[in-house]
Parts: C-alpha cells; sequence; structure tokens
DNA sequence: GCAAAGTATGGTCAAATGACCACGTTTTTC
DNA sequence: GAAAAACGTGGTCATTTGACCATACTTTGC
C-alpha cells in the first residue's frame, strides 16, 4: 500500500526521496470494508487521510433518516472532515468506504510537523485546498441552478471514473434528487 | 470611509495601530451606486474587497437568462472572486451592488505585501477563508438536502440582519427556488 | 457456490413546483 | 414631487418530483 504512496509523491509532488521518508515514517495504513465507518459523526476528526485505493463517501443524516452526500473521495485524493479537524470539535458528517479502501493516515501533530518541514508538501497542499474551493463553489453553483437532469449530466463529466463504482441512490444522494428521478432521467436518456 | 475601516482594523483584528497604516496607505475606497458592478464576469478579479456599508451580491447569470446568487457580502465583509484572484482568470462571477454601497479595495500586488508584512492580518485572513469553507459546507448541504422552507427559515436564521434589505427574488435566487414558491412559503407562515 | 443483501427499474398517485400573467403598492430616480 | 421602475402577492394550469410499493436482477460475503 505504501509502495503506490510513495509512487504518488514523487511523481505528482515532484518530491524528492529524502523527503518521501518522513512522510512514510508517521504513516498509518488502514483497510476499510465495503461500508465500514472511517469517522462517525460525534467523533473529532483526529486524521488527514489519503486514498490509495477505493471510494470513500462523506454523508450526514438528515433528521427523516435520508442520507446526503458532500463528498465523494478515490485514489490518490485526500480526505477529512476539515471543520472537525481544524477546530477539534465533533463530526458533523460521517466517512464511511463504498467499496473496499486503502487509505493512509496520519495524526494531526504528526502531519503539521510534516507541513512544517516540508514547504513543497505545504505547497501542494494548499493548492489541492484551493482546488476544492473553487470546485464547491462551482458544485453549489449547479446545485441551485441545475435541473435534475444538469446535474446528472454534469456530475457524469466531472467524475466519469466513479459513475460505473457508484450505485445510483448515492449519486441521487449526492445530487440531491430522489432516486426516482434519477431513474427516470437514465430511462429518457436511453431513447435520445 | 477609512475611519470606519479603522475601527474595524482595531476592534476586530486588534491591530496596533502602526499596523494600520500600511494597510490605509494602498487602499483605494469606492462608492458604488445599487446595481453597479464592481465585477463583471469575463474580467480578471484584481482587487480585495472589503464593505464599509452596504450590501454586495456575487451572481452569475444562466443559460436561459436567470440569475443565480453565489453570495451576499455585507458591512465588515470581505468578497471577491477567489478562483479568478489566485489564478488571474477570466471571472465567471458578477459581483454588483444591491444597494448604495462603500467599498474599500486593494490591488492584488500591495495586499499581498501586506499579508507578507502583518502576521497579524495574514492570521486573520486564514480564519476568514477556514470559516467560509465551513459555511460554504454547510449551505451545499443544506441545498442539496433541505425542503424551500427549510430554505428559507435556514437563511433567516442565518442572515437576520439581510432579510429586510433584500428584494425577495434575490432569495429567491440565492436559495435555488422559484419566486413563487418563495412567496407561497411566506403567505403559509402567516397563518401559523 | 449459495443465501442474503443490495440494486435498478417501473407503476401509481398526490403534492410541490415553476412558468406566465395581472394588479395594486412601494421605492427609486431625477 | 412625478414618472418610471421595481416589488410582493395571487390565480391558473401544466409539469415535475417524490413517496410508496413491487419485482426482477446483480452483487456481496461467508
Amino acid at each position: 500500500m505504501l509502495s503506490e504512496f510513495k509512487k504518488y509523491l514523487s511523481e505528482s509532488l515532484e518530491l524528492p526521496d529524502q523527503e518521501i521518508q518522513p512522510i512514510l515514517s508517521s504513516a498509518i495504513p488502514r483497510k476499510l470494508r465495503r461500508n465500514e465507518l472511517l469517522l462517525q459523526a460525534g467523533d473529532v476528526c483526529r486524521h488527514k487521510v489519503f486514498i490509495v485505493s477505493g471510494i470513500l463517501r462523506t454523508y450526514s443524516i438528515s433528521a427523516n433518516g435520508n442520507e446526503h452526500i458532500v463528498q465523494f473521495s478515490s485514489e490518490k485524493e485526500w480526505t477529512l472532515d476539515i471543520e472537525s479537524y481544524d477546530l477539534e470539535t465533533p463530526a458533523t458528517v460521517n466517512i464511511a468506504a463504498v467499496e473496499p479502501t486503502d487509505a493512509i493516515l496520519w495524526k494531526k501533530n504528526d502531519f503539521n510537523a510534516l507541513l512544517a518541514s516540508l514547504p513543497l508538501l505545504k505547497k501542494y497542499s494548499k493548492q489541492l485546498i484551493s482546488r476544492k474551493i473553487y470546485e464547491n463553489r462551482q458544485r453549489l453553483l449547479t446545485a441551485i441552478s441545475a435541473t435534475p437532469e444538469e446535474k446528472y449530466d454534469d456530475f457524469i463529466r466531472n467524475n466519469p471514473h466513479l459513475i460505473a463504482r457508484l450505485p445510483l441512490h448515492m449519486i441521487a444522494a449526492y445530487l440531491g434528487i430522489s432516486l426516482k428521478t434519477l431513474t427516470r432521467i437514465r430511462h429518457a436518456q436511453l431513447y435520445r
């Protein structure tokens, strides 16, 4: 599991070998089964998470028991409940594996030490956060302005690697539409 | 206009006087009339903006001509199109005054210099950005999970200082519901 | 490999929503 | 202060959406 992560560090971050070693030494590998929780709402999010393989979903359960998905994260992505992690407050969301997932965790202290000692890592982290901010604004705009069909088409366009791996009801829970509406859209698109 | 901003700096940021002066000296005051554009989609966002009084709205126009509001910003808040500002790419949103507004602008270079020389300002900026991230996630969650009525109630709860100053159609454009639905909700709430 | 769980689709029906239009009132602008 | 623009509400009607349920099929987990 760590060797793939090493590859990511050297290729995507272009980190030299001697900077990779300290990152590995505080890494905590973690295997998750389908539907296993990585973070439970109410707990404090104490780790940064990198996904080696698999998919995680970040979701919350509304008063009437419905699940709403804030985010999917898959291979070579990082995830956490940022608010809970920063402020050390109870998480309001759950993070669970959609499919069997290999992840790597770092404790907050360890990761902060890495950020302080590895400028390249820090720079890269900032970039990732910025990109997330831009993406989230776009997602919000779509959520308030697009029709269900546009939302679905958008999702396919932005997440081609996920469509075949996610059950439809999760896509619906991510888009904020009902499963029924989603299957109707798919049905309609068959004959066009 | 600048004196109110000075007060903000010393009270909210607790900046000592000698750190306030450099911020003021690169500040560009700007008065906006109702509906006047501060940033036009297509242009690059080249300024950080602080609002002394008034309200700005950040919005985009969809293909069919509808306006969708990404954000309202009012007194003592900062605003910009962060993606356009960071990457110096054409903005995809417009920023315009909802009511007559007094704002203060800084050029990116000037503001970056301030951030580099004033650690307190930098720290405060980071905090603001973090808070925005948390808020935006909550807003997204509401957008995909709440009923129109819940969205409206949420809006009132989170923006009590704005409700009386915004026309309903803008609130609708912010919530992603039609004006008709919004007036229906208000009507229903009268008799409860 | 097999039982159990999960998944995709479709039917039906009630309710919610939006598009369009009209009208009386309020606010803005000069 | 008067004309014009903007605003809030309501009516109607077609359409979309969701809730609930059933069924056939596929995937999962041991």
